[in-house]
DNA sequence: TAGATTGTTAATCGATTAACAATC
DNA sequence: TAGATTGTTAATCGATTAACAATC
């Protein structure tokens, strides 16, 4: 049975998670546009993607088209929202409240998304207290006891990269399952079960400029 | 000549540049440890990818290494930084004077990569004359002046997304050719010789949600 | 010199695109 | 029904890995 499981089981390709929310972005647009259904030729041109990768990438996660008919906008705009985790609530803890942290916790369009700040920490005195749409800014000494009392799906990692790792595996080792990380390190994290979403800010720096020298 | 400069030329796929900035952190940090040389067998198995890739990666620049010997860190390191383009100079402005587009001005980091953040700007009157670090939040109805008369290679938009589209090809009219994009919107910018680099932080959170769902 | 490790070619693997039968 | 468009298989393309001759 357990088998069974995981042979049918086919794992989805990291490249195709990644363009599920640029669809589901695109199909917000439609769906605020008001336009009911859309064929994978159509999309594909507003995408600037190729319809045979629409096609295949839907596929993956079952048959939401209809032959003849194309795709109705709304059912597979809630569909790939149900794939993507937005059918349900994710609590996030944001570690680190200085201006990225607080950008983060301002961000309207994460809790439209079902992802809700609920706390931030840091170790500056003159931060704790603070209020940030009601989120408010706790001493990190106050961390174990808020994770254990609440329900912490996400961390967010915007403190300095120094204390990065120590305060990831601390995370871990309270139950935490998934970091979002802004420290410009690759965490090294021994747990399997712990996922992690990594924005390098810097390197997404260097890559555009590696395009515009390679551009002049 | 220009149709032999352009069969010999070689594109390198996004792939291998989006790698290269981790290459360039592994090489700082063997450097802050005084590690002299290293073999791609040996970073391989630091930054758990194959040796294969790593030689097959560099190669694509040139031979950087000695055989029998491997890389040495420090010319390696130069070089790679020479490739991303941080052996000059470039200048930021940032649309946008919010959190997120305060805390990019912050981060010492990108100035010692060099990268300089030289103004902000909002609309927002509260905003105007602020200073962080000594880069000052201008208006932007003096966007324009300030773009004739200084020299700026790239423009970040951590602004609303309503307004970025219009800004973005704005500010390719002005002759700005490298867009680092923070909105949730994929720019239409019609202009071929313009370099846009996306950080679309609510995929991300997205990418990391599908994640946490299929671990469970 | 012998040993180590690169640079590079060849083999494999995976992802994208094309084609088309199934079907609404 | 005829036309349109999907779901899916097959073909192509590109990226990764393996292998090894070149050479320090």
């Amino acid at each position: 049975m357990i088998l069974e499981d995981s042979v049918l089981e086919k794992e989805i390709s990291q490249a195709v998670i990644r363009r599920m929310p640029r669809y589901y972005r695109y199909l917000g647009e439609l769906l605020d546009e008001g336009v009911e259904r859309i064929s994978s030729g159509e999309l594909s041109e507003r995408m600037s993607v190729t319809a045979s990768q629409i096609r295949q990438d839907l596929n993956n996660f079952g048959g939401f088209g209809q032959q003849g008919y194309g795709y109705n906008v709304s059912f597979l705009y809630e569909e790939i929202g149900k794939i993507l985790g937005l059918d349900q609530n994710h609590n996030i803890i944001i570690i680190g409240a200085g201006n990225l942290g607080q950008a983060l916790a301002n961000y309207m369009k994460f809790d439209r998304l079902g992802f809700h700040t609920i706390a931030l920490f840091d170790v500056k005195e003159e931060l704790i207290g603070k209020n940030i749409r009601g989120i408010e800014v706790l001493h990190v000494k106050e961390l174990d006891h808020f994770v254990k009392t609440h329900d912490v799906d996400i961390a967010a990692l915007t403190m300095p990269k120094s204390s990065a790792d120590d305060i990831a595996n601390h995370l871990v080792s309270l139950g935490i399952h998934a970091i979002w990380n802004f420290a410009h390190v690759d965490l090294s994290i021994d747990a399997k079960d712990v996922v992690v979403e990594n924005v390098h800010l810097s390197d997404s720096l260097m890559q555009l400029s590696y395009n515009i020298v390679k551009n002049k």
